[in-house]
DNA sequence: GCCAACGTTGGC
DNA sequence: GCCAACGTTGGC
């Protein structure tokens, strides 16, 4: 089981929304390294979820309930969009600074690579930020 | 709102 | 294949 981070801005896909829908096709996402990620995902993976440029916190959890498949309506055949679902809201918020003063977490694609909107994280970095979540 | 960093496009 | 120009992302 391998673990992952994606970002989406609230303003256009918030992970309110997604708890709402239950579940959401993961699509558009535009970036290759990004795509290389999202085509790796496996049903059952856990997947945090982010909210960049507004709040830059990490909100809740989901998991991946659809393997990628190529995007509908994508001509180019390039993109690949998977399934998930809203597991649950962090009880608190976890944001992008604590991330960045946290020494186990600076391996994060999320500090030095800010822009890949999917990312692996290791099972240690997702216990440590469950555990941060966990703080009150 | 600004701008640095990054990714993509297209001319050569 | 290089690289300048351009567009986008996202932190601040």
């Amino acid at each position: 089981m391998n673990y992952w981070l994606v970002k989406t801005e609230k303003e256009t896909y918030s992970f309110q929304r997604l708890m709402k829908e239950r579940e959401s096709l993961w699509d558009g996402v535009r970036n290759y390294q990004a795509r290389n990620n999202l085509k790796l995902m496996s049903v059952g993976d856990p997947v945090l979820i982010y909210h960049s440029v507004s709040d830059r916190e990490i909100v809740g959890v989901g998991v991946v309930s659809k393997e990628a498949l190529p995007e509908p309506g994508d001509e180019t055949g390039r993109w690949f969009a998977p399934v998930i679902a809203a597991v649950k809201e962090l009880n608190r918020p976890v944001t992008l600074a604590e991330v960045k003063m946290n020494d186990n977490l600076q391996d994060l694609p999320l500090v030095k690579h800010s822009r890949l909107s999917v990312m692996p994280v290791s099972e240690m970095e997702y216990q440590e930020i469950i555990r941060l979540s966990e703080l009150s």
